[in-house]
DNA sequence: CAGGGTTCTCAGCCGTCTCTCAGGCCGGGT
DNA sequence: ACCCGGCCTGAGAGACGGCTGAGAACCCTG
């Protein structure tokens, strides 16, 4: 059983080497992200112990990346206590697990083993918001049962928003996931959102994306 | 919380204002290292965004003079990626946590949360006083299970006076952490306090924000 | 190279938020 | 009781954020 571990701590990282070696498993380092990838992309793991903090490409970039290249090696992430980071987004952008630190070494040897039964990482299921429908692998979207044409880009924002529901996300931070930039006028976004909203709220009923004046967007859940 | 970011490129600059200030920082620009001295030496500023490359006094040395000073306030620096500076100086400068560009928006900001929890004795991530509760990352206020819908100044207001609930808080503290100055009319401050009391203070039972006259205000944290 | 679709910029409009002002209220001191 | 100073609040002006229509730039595709 081979184990990338990619943390950029170096004391976590060989302790936890020195660990997982002594259970059997054969184990890999990378300190950065941008190792990480490469090593993930062409070392054939059997599954990934994945920081979040990392410098360089952050483990959420380093999962987001391989799940886009359909590459389904089993993810365990890694995050520090503090909820600076919202575990969910990282489930939603394809890892398996995840652990806060500190964690028990018993707990993450468990974990991992309970990864390698499971086998391959599914494909993420279709995302749902009140009575919209997302399917990120065939790229298609329904309002009830009724299918919505949607460009590239509005399809873009729109899973965005939807692997959010009911947070409000601001301006800024749409722009670097979905035009992985955030130094650019925001009016863009205002734009897309209205797309979107023609495609999809129906006419005469409460907006289902709503505005939150000086701080973003909402995509309702449920009606909410 | 109150941020000072310096950097030279106007537009990252102004990037970088925008978004944190939508996410409810009170956020101060300087544009060459004399500047954001002087500015990080007197203007209480709870996180210093701190670039390298910056015209009249390096970063570097704005972090080392600060340091010099026995000013501890956290410090995050920013890099260009080719190495010209190792960042491991940085760090031995006394500067806290690093980036290099180009970095994520997102790591950016949990970076400056990270640093805020660590300077300041850690706080929880939602507040709460009496039947209110406050959700800084998701912009959320509840009382009782009611939501409440607040501006953006009134947000930034009551959060600050939960953070310090069961305190007296003067109106020059308020408009120095909410409003970024505190050479302007008090009176603002006592007509948002009237807004957010409309808005949160339940009809015929005892105000949650008390005056102390000649003092301030004085949030109850539980009935108190 | 033409045509259709997509993305993005720009400018104007509108509604909301912010802040100022002035007058009234209230509490504390004498 | 009366006055003074601090506080509250309604009204309104101006600033600001967000929305949208128009159209330019940029693709593809044929």
């Amino acid at each position: 059983m081979r184990v990338l571990v990619v943390e950029d701590e170096r004391r976590m990282a060989s302790a936890l080497q020195r660990g997982l070696r002594a259970e059997g498993f054969a184990v890999d380092l990378a300190h950065d992200g941008e190792d990480g990838l490469h090593l993930a992309r062409h070392g054939d793991y059997d599954v990934v112990v994945l920081d979040i903090m990392l410098p360089r490409i952050s483990g959420y970039n380093v999962c987001k990346q391989l799940r886009a290249e359909k590459n389904w090696v089993p993810i365990l992430m890694l995050s520090a206590k503090d909820g600076e980071y919202d575990m969910a987004d990282g489930l939603d952008l394809g890892a398996d697990d995840y652990l806060t630190k500190p964690f028990s070494y018993v707990v993450l040897v468990a974990r991992l083993r309970a990864l390698l039964r499971r086998g391959a990482s599914r494909r993420p299921a279709v995302l749902r918001a009140g009575d919209l429908s997302l399917d990120p692998a065939r790229r298609r979207v329904l309002r009830g049962h009724q299918p919505v044409e949607l460009t590239p880009r509005e399809f873009a924002l729109l899973e965005y928003l939807m692997r959010r529901h009911d947070e409000v996300v601001s301006k800024t931070e749409i722009l670097e996931h979905v035009w992985d930039t955030f130094d650019t006028d925001p009016n863009v976004v205002e734009v897309y959102v209205g797309y979107l909203r023609r495609k999809i709220d129906v006419p005469f009923s409460r907006n289902a994306l709503r505005t939150v004046r000086g701080a973003g967007y909402r995509l309702a859940g449920d009606g909410g």
